[in-house]
RNA sequence: GGGGACGUAGCUCAAUUGGUUAGAGUACCGGACUGUCGAUCCGGUGGUUGCGGGUUCGAUUCCCGUCGUCCUCGCCA
């Protein structure tokens, strides 16, 4: 084997050349970005993934190889070439200062066609624009451009920064299974046809949690995995039917050691990462106080405007909506837009209330303040010191717009928790830029399902309760709390986690309660409750995605912007054209019958 | 599974109330040009208006179905 460098081979990348390159002879690999002909003088500009250079071809140059102009008169748009030249700089005024390069140019001296490029189906050039179903049909030219280079560079630096900062401290990168056991509850598995066992299927994890629990188990005492979920629901502009999260596990552990240390994981990840400083401490709380104080158990902290319940002064109103909802066990609460009274109109208000209607609310009561006290629709059931009672309240000033919802609780928080954050967003409160992160603890263990008629687990089945010595779980279910907890940040859920149970007759009432026959807890779950007779650790863990961490840090749109190969809402991947149909002698051979009507080909 | 938006040249878009030969920019091809950097100038190629059906003298336009993409509700322990 020769160790030589090709004479073709690039001695630089097409981002690092400067002033201190100046008469060197250096050779370029590239793609074409964009070529401009002068007749008897061509500028190419050419590409890779650390930038991009300006080549000179100059049909008079000294010392060009022949034939080399008649070669770059030929070229075009994402051929790819070799450019041999001599660097020089440029005249000041033809400098180009939005280039790393910008103050040098490449002199060609021979230029070599690597590979020929067809017409591309859309321009490659960042300016250009594609719709997105073509930009995932041909990934692979999407992926040449800036934004998702980026993206996948940074991601990479996270991920890495992560990777460090666990081992440091102790938490050992183990790989669980991809090919293992269907899970009855939660989301739809992606099932694998096993071929030596007819009949039977492996599942894809929708995340190793009960392996990741074994490793605890097995006295591993800290695991931490960037692991592949896969779950077959509908997707979102933020969900994938493939993803990534930053799953770990810790023994010996309460709450506060899993949000330490993940906090200043976190927190060294967005800065190694993204250069991105998270204020620390993020605050903690309890779901309930979340619920009450934001409408939601995912609040965005980058602005206040919190609920603030105005139950007891409702019920000294003569405000007839306000009295009936209290009357009928409901709660009345507002939000205190601050200097919003001069920026919403009464069309604007009248939008508002559209908006929060369409989330179940029966309507939106509203009183700008002013010196003289309030104006709007409430404002004539509270004159006098009662107006100034409730602006107080709310601690709103002249200027404020006041928004109000009165309904059952559930209905009230959902409406003025989602008007919370459109009028923040209207208002410009909520800064892409800016990050603010939270915790959010102790969260319901069961919640009702109307559907099946029955409870089933709010977060996942292995969640501890925060009473160990519970008993009995179907009195006051509903009340019931769950060592379970979420990582916030800017209003999207990041992560999710909780103190498990380690003791196989606390876990076996929790799965009876839930009417999860002794039988179908073996079938799904034997593994591990057996491994908690052998001595299970207290442990407790959490997983964060890393996709919507990274979209979120970068400020985009969706996933898919930060995904190499994303598929599409139909969980189609467009480039590949997967899934696709199995051959008969595939189906046979795993023992499947397919009852789908194919189309005719 | 439900709701909504979109689908016209390789790409991004336009096309009056349903009316003449479906246009523009860009890309691409050809020509001119030695200092451009989203080069410029001149000329040219390029269309099953996603697909199928219907209404109509006439459909890019209206209706039904279907396929695809996106958003959203359900769903995602």
């Amino acid at each position: 084997m020769t160790t030589k460098r090709s004479p073709w081979q690039r001695t630089h990348t097409c981002g690092e050349l400067d002033l201190a390159h100046k008469d060197q002879e250096v050779v370029l690999n590239g793609w074409i970005e964009n070529h401009r002909h002068h007749g008897q003088l061509v500028f190419l500009d050419l590409r890779d993934r650390y930038g991009v250079t300006q080549i000179v071809v100059d049909s008079e140059a000294n010392g060009m190889v022949a034939g080399t102009f008649e070669t770059v008169r030929r070229l075009g748009a994402e051929d790819v070439v070799s450019v041999r030249g001599k660097v020089r700089p440029r005249d000041a005024d033809k400098v180009n200062k939005n280039r790393s390069t910008g103050a040098i140019e490449l002199l060609a001296l021979q230029v070599i066609v690597l590979s020929e490029a067809d017409t591309p189906p859309f321009e490659v050039h960042d300016k250009a624009e594609a719709n997105e179903e073509l930009r995932m049909q041909y990934r692979y030219l999407d992926l040449r451009r800036r934004p998702l280079q980026e993206a996948l560079m940074k991601r990479a630096r996270f991920v890495t920064a992560i990777r460090n900062f666990l081992q440091q401290n102790r938490f050992i990168d183990i790989e669980t299974p991809i090919l293992t056991k269907s899970t009855p509850e939660g989301a739809r598995d992606y099932l694998v046809p096993s071929r030596v066992h007819p009949g039977k299927f492996f599942a894809l994890p929708q995340s190793p949690q009960i392996f990741k629990q074994l490793c605890m188990v097995g006295g591993l005492d800290r695991y931490y995995q960037i692991a592949r979920c896969f779950r077959d629901e509908d997707l979102r502009a933020d969900r994938q039917p493939e993803f990534t999260q930053i799953d770990l596990e810790m023994s010996f552990v309460e709450e506060h050691d899993v949000l330490d240390v993940v906090e200043a994981m976190f927190v060294h990840g967005m800065k190694e990462g993204f250069g991105i400083d998270v204020p620390q401490p993020f605050p903690r709380f309890d779901y309930f106080e979340a619920m009450d104080k934001y409408g939601c158990d995912k609040p965005d902290l980058r602005f206040g405007m919190t609920l603030v319940d105005c139950t007891e002064l409702a019920k000294k109103s003569d405000f007839k909506v306000f009295a009936g909802a209290v009357a009928t066990g409901g709660i009345v609460k507002g939000i205190c837009a601050e200097g919003a009274a001069e920026k919403f109109s009464r069309k604007g208000i009248d939008e508002l209330t559209a908006f929060v209607t369409g989330l179940g609310a029966k309507g939106l009561a509203w009183a700008k303040v002013t010196a003289s006290g309030l104006e709007g629709s409430i404002a004539k059931f509270y004159e006098g010191d009662k107006g100034k009672e409730l602006v107080a309240h709310l601690g709103g000033k002249p200027g404020d717009l006041l928004l109000f919802v009165a309904d059952q609780k559930k209905v009230v928080h959902k409406a003025l928790g989602d008007l919370r954050l459109k009028v923040g967003g209207l208002l410009g409160l909520r800064d892409p830029k800016v990050f603010r992160g939270c915790w959010v603890l102790n969260f319901p263990m069961f919640e009702w399902n109307d559907e099946k008629g029955r409870w089933q687990f709010a977060h996942n089945p292995f969640s501890a309760p925060v009473n160990w010595d519970i008993t009995d779980f179907s009195v006051d279910t509903d009340r019931i709390r769950s060592r379970a907890y979420d990582f916030v940040m800017n209003g999207w859920e990041l992560g999710s986690g909780s103190i498990r149970i380690h003791r196989p007759a606390l876990q076996a009432k929790v799965f009876e309660f839930l009417g999860i026959s002794p039988e179908q807890q073996r079938a799904n779950f034997g593994f591990l409750l057996d491994s908690y007779k052998f001595g299970g650790p207290p442990h407790g863990g959490i997983a964060l995605g890393v996709d919507r961490i990274v979209t979120l840090a970068l400020g985009r749109e969706g996933i898919r912007d930060v995904i190499a190969f994303p598929k599409t809402a139909a969980a189609f991947d467009l480039m590949a054209e997967a899934p696709s149909y199995g051959t008969p002698e595939q189906m046979a051979e795993l023992h499947i019958l397919s009852t789908a009507k194919k189309p005719e080909s």
